[in-house]
RNA sequence: GGGCCCGUAGCCCAGCACGGAUAGGGCGUCAGCCUCCGAAGCUGAAGUGCGAAAGCUCAGAGACCGUGGGUUCGAAUCCCACCGGGCCCGCCA
């Protein structure tokens, strides 16, 4: 987008100008400056040299200057350069060929950042135990991973989304505990999604029931063993409950407006055989060490040379623990060892195209999967330690691998004293942490229920001639946009502190506003007369602040996405689309479009409506949240 | 005991990666703006001066950036120590 090249062209500027003075080897750094009352970019380059060469920075940056202006009128976008006494170099833009090139660029669909070759991504995300519904701390890790899919693809790079199932997990085990032996029903209520049943009434039954009745437990150890044995009537059972709410789950994924391109079983992992072929080159390579005597006897363990602490991986009754399931997994990624998948179609009726599911039969279904330059993981930062030790044994089966493995973590999600207090839980603090267990935690169903039935009231009172479909599906919209935005705005180390009156709002920095700035810009599309057209000519006409700055803002997207993809931080994109929409709303309020006289002023505005709505959505998009051409 | 993360207005958050020009938003509070392209919005913080008006000009609420040191011409940003809060360090997943 436009505003890059400006700023290519600024940094070229600098570069060339600090040589024709006789400065060397220093960075042409460019930056926005905090107001733009200095210029539309800035170098402090003249600081910098003045702190070498003993002069005043002022001094320098006239002497540099003189040698930018010069250069400043070869290029296409920058107007003018300045010399500031504090050290800098002020460039302005050349703002009617910028808004001229930026508004036909966007308006041929040109939305893009630079492509480069793009990289094989494997972002794994979501990853719910299949036991229970979602609750908004697992939203808040589907919409992290969802958003850095969709900003990755934004980016060029190729990218398959994961997503790992522990179809063979205590947890899951607890859900057939309570079909088989404490005689709940394994049909959900009339009304009552599947996995929504199986979290709040049978997996918080059973955990009662283990606290009233340790014995039970002895059924979890049973059912496990069946499930791991693979055939036979509990397997086969697990596998058609692990199903239904594996599904009701992803039904709540494709509302949320996530979906992934592959299913990865941990059962499959387990019988794939890959960990006993990556142990047998840990133990050739004496990274993992049998323990014959001390705490961790008959077990095989993993040194940390750092801590001087071990970690065990093989217990001594021969299981693996939880990590050395993850290492084959993370080595099936990065192509560091044979795929023993096959893959096969799990459902093609997903709204974004086909989820395929491995599978041990062999079948390949002419897709590939795995095998990627860089994988991504989004878990949250409890496992931070167990990922520093997958990276490291990555390192051990390949030099250099856990280069291309991240773990993109985050704080958890717990709920207000207030929240807490809603929902029944009265707790010390300001805040808790939910529990599935305790049944203390908000189902997302639930919240974009509540968030839905609040937008329904607000979309009616501004659509009495409106059919209730049609209301539904904005309120559906509004309600996805605002839970998006709110899990994904805020930086993945904070913990958010979720608060059920404040999630509900609409105004002010929420997904909602978004929407509503988006459906306010496509109203004047609807109703103009005019043509959405500039040429060098109009586009000199725009000459207000808030002209100039949203045209400067809706091409600085690719920027933004760029910024979001290197540090693995969606967040970039809600900053980038709050921005716009301010800038939009200023420009709105500030300017008439098509009450504007003069008709080539005003299809130049009516251009910049288009092409900065066209940017909002697609920074919409990007984050996944919903739009709509009017709420 | 070892390690990781967080601490910025009454409340919630940006900014910290790459040190630089008046520390940005949102909520809330208070005061305005719908006969004027959608008030899920915008403007302002009793105002001053110029002007017929659009507007311009000046002024202008809320912050010891957790505390104390250090580095630097310059620190919210880098380094160290401490305080407060959260998390992890399992033959659970």
């Amino acid at each position: 987008m436009k505003f890059r090249e400006f700023e290519g062209e600024v940094e070229e500027i600098v570069a060339e100008s600090c040589r024709a003075s006789g400065y060397k080897d220093f960075e042409a750094d460019v930056s926005l400056p905090p107001n733009d009352e200095y210029g539309d970019l800035a170098s402090a380059v003249p600081i910098r040299v003045a702190k070498r060469s003993g002069q005043k920075p002022g001094d320098v940056a006239v002497t540099i200057a003189s040698k930018a202006i010069e250069f400043a009128k070869k290029s296409k976008y920058v107007g003018s350069v300045s010399p500031h006494r504090g050290g800098y170099l002020n460039f302005s833009i050349n703002a009617p060929r910028f808004i001229a090139d930026s508004v036909s660029d966007i308006a041929s669909g040109d939305l893009g950042a630079e492509r480069k070759a793009g990289e094989k991504i494997a972002i794994e995300h979501t990853n719910v135990n299949p036991n229970k519904a979602l609750h908004i701390g697992h939203a808040r890790n589907l919409v992290l991973g969802d958003s850095l899919v969709r900003v990755m693809r934004y980016l060029g790079h190729k990218v398959q989304a994961l997503n790992y199932v522990d179809d063979s997990g205590a947890q899951v085990a607890d859900i057939i505990v309570g079909f088989r032996f404490l005689g709940l029903p394994d049909e959900a209520p009339e009304g009552v999604k599947y996995d929504v049943y199986c979290g709040d009434s049978v997996y918080a039954k059973v955990n009662q029931e283990y606290a009233k009745n340790p014995s039970l437990k002895e059924k979890q150890s049973f059912v496990l063993k069946e499930i791991e044995k693979g055939s036979g009537e509990y397997a086969d059972y697990t596998r058609a409950i692990v199903r239904r709410i594996l599904d009701s789950q992803l039904s709540t994924c494709w509302r949320l407006g996530a979906t992934y391109d592959l299913l990865n079983w941990e059962s499959q992992l387990v019988h794939s055989k890959m960990w006993e072929k990556i142990f047998e080159t840990l133990k050739k390579i004496g990274y993992v060490k049998y323990q014959d005597l001390g705490e961790n006897k008959g077990c095989w363990v993993i040194p940390d040379a750092e801590t001087g602490e071990e970690k065990v991986v093989v217990r001594s009754d021969g299981t693996v623990v939880y990590v050395a399931k993850d290492i084959p997994y993370a080595a099936w990624k990065l192509g560091l060892s044979n795929d023993p998948f096959g893959y096969e179609v799990y459902a093609d009726d997903q709204p974004g195209g086909v989820l395929y599911s491995t599978t041990l039969e062999g079948k390949k279904s002419g897709v590939h999967f795995g095998n990627a330059e860089l994988a991504i993981s989004v878990i949250d930062t409890r496992q931070s330690y167990l990922q520093r030790i997958v990276a490291k044994v990555l390192d051990k089966l390949h030099e250099g691998a856990s280069r291309r493995y991240m773990h993109r973590s985050y704080e958890v999600v717990s709920l207000s004293k207030k929240t807490a207090s809603a929902i029944g839980f009265e707790i010390e603090g300001e805040f808790a942490h939910m529990s599935g267990r305790k049944g203390l935690y908000v189902n997302v169903d639930t919240m974009l229920g509540k968030l839905k039935e609040k937008a329904k009231v607000e979309t009616r009172k501004r659509n009495l001639a409106e059919s209730d479909e049609w209301v539904d599906a904005v309120a559906e919209a509004v309600a996805v946009a605002a839970l998006r935005y709110e899990l994904l705005k805020q930086d993945p180390d904070k913990m958010i502190v979720f608060d059920m009156e404040e999630a509900l709002r609409f105004q002010g920095d929420t997904g909602p506003y978004l929407l509503y700035t988006y459906a306010r810009a496509r109203r004047i599309l609807d109703k103009t007369e005019g043509k959405p057209r500039v040429n060098l000519a109009s586009a000199a006409k725009l000459t207000t602040k808030k002209e100039i700055q949203l045209a400067k803002k809706m091409s600085m997207l690719d920027i933004s996405a760029s910024t979001a993809g290197e540090y693995l931080s969606p967040k970039e994109i809600a900053r980038f689309s709050h921005d716009l929409a301010v800038a939009f709303n200023e420009f709105y309020e500030g300017v008439p479009v098509n009450k504007e006289p003069d008709p080539e002023l005003r299809d130049a505005r009516l251009a910049l409506v288009d092409a900065s709505s066209r940017v909002l959505a697609e920074s919409m998009r990007l984050m996944g949240v919903p739009v709509k051409d009017r709420i």
